[in-house]
DNA sequence: CGCGACGTTGATTTGCCTCAACGATTGTGG
DNA sequence: CCACAATCGTTGAGGCAAATCAACGTCGCG
């Protein structure tokens, strides 16, 4: 586990020896079971989590009740309510397992230490959060955009491990569907296989 | 000018003041005039551009050649094209101006020396991002559950200095609708107000 | 003055949602 | 190990929000 975490870190900065073993001592591995809640919206977050194997999910519930899926996190890839953490203001995501997973997570307190001792992982953090604006700008364009059959066949030609992972409904609250819309689109897919 | 930079710089670290100047060195003023092009998209993003006055926009021509605006910049915001300026790719986004403006803009060669030399702004840079991207998952939350005329008297609510600005059919661009359908929405809202 | 940019209005169409019902599969407690 | 309940995907009918298309009035500006 911990050795996934560290040839992630590698893809951003080259930590010594020390820096990654400091590094790796903070945080504390985690299991969670199907449908177990990891970060319940109202709350505090308190940890950022690394996902080691599984899959984890943030969603936010509307004043009609819908669920909107913000992120769905396979094996190396983060997840947390940001602003909860940042700002320290209740969360508005719930993050919960739609598979049993195995985390690595680590406090805000040991997350702000870490970076006043070794400002290099500030880097890292930087570059990961580039990425992660930069994929969420591409949604909000693709969102405005593409109708929901090419948002669909984007999905599956670029998360085909989220695909197979999770079932379609939650795929279709994640590309902001209703299920019984994407079944539509699924059906038309299939007909025109055979032309 | 150079104050005004300063002075949101503070919101983040606190330079001292060799770090303050070193920094502002590397920022060079400029001026564009409304609908002068910024970013070409196609081209590669060389600049981050901190905006002192006036108005700027980022935005993406989809396959149908419609425009989806991406990011209006007012005062104290930055525009660039984030992922062409990192990862060195050809720009998918136009940047212009919709009004006369002034900038500060510093080039990429620049902004990664000036992180080498003082990574204190590393920091500065990497809670901008965080603050970016809880905005950004919130407009990816509320395009896809609130409805167009709650977008809307959103965005005025929030925004009341852009909505001053830009023409109405940009904003509607800018939240994803069409003019006339805004244009309606605004209809229905002041017929309302007699009630 | 004349042209282009901007906003408005109305008629029509369409993409997607709602609601309701129904198999198929999974899983779970008795 | 079976029975029953959830969970999941599918189908169809009907409805609504928003897009499209077309026309028009107004204003600011070269």
């Amino acid at each position: 586990m911990q050795e996934q975490l560290l040839s992630y870190v590698k893809r951003f900065v080259q930590p010594t020896p020390e820096e990654a073993k400091y590094f790796l001592s903070l945080f504390k591995p985690g299991k969670y079971i199907k449908k177990q809640i990891v970060l319940q919206s109202g709350e505090l977050c308190l940890v950022e989590t690394f996902v080691v194997s599984g899959c984890l999910r943030s969603y936010m519930v509307d004043a009609d009740g819908q669920i909107h899926i913000v992120q769905f996190a396979v094996a190396n890839w983060w997840i947390s309510d940001m602003e909860s953490l940042i700002r320290d203001v209740p969360a508005k995501l719930t993050i919960d397992a739609l598979a049993d997973s195995e985390v690595l997570q680590i406090t805000k307190a040991d997350f702000e230490n870490l970076l006043i001792k070794f400002p290099k992982f500030e880097r890292m953090f930087r570059l990961m959060l580039s990425n992660a604006f930069i994929s969420h700008q591409r949604r909000i364009i693709d969102n405005l955009s593409i109708p929901a059959m090419d948002r669909y066949l984007n999905f599956i030609k670029n998360h085909r491990d989220i695909e197979q992972l999770v079932p379609q409904h939650q795929i279709a609250a994640y590309l902001g569907m209703t299920p019984e819309f994407l079944s539509q689109i699924r059906r038309k897919l299939a007909s025109e296989k055979f032309s």
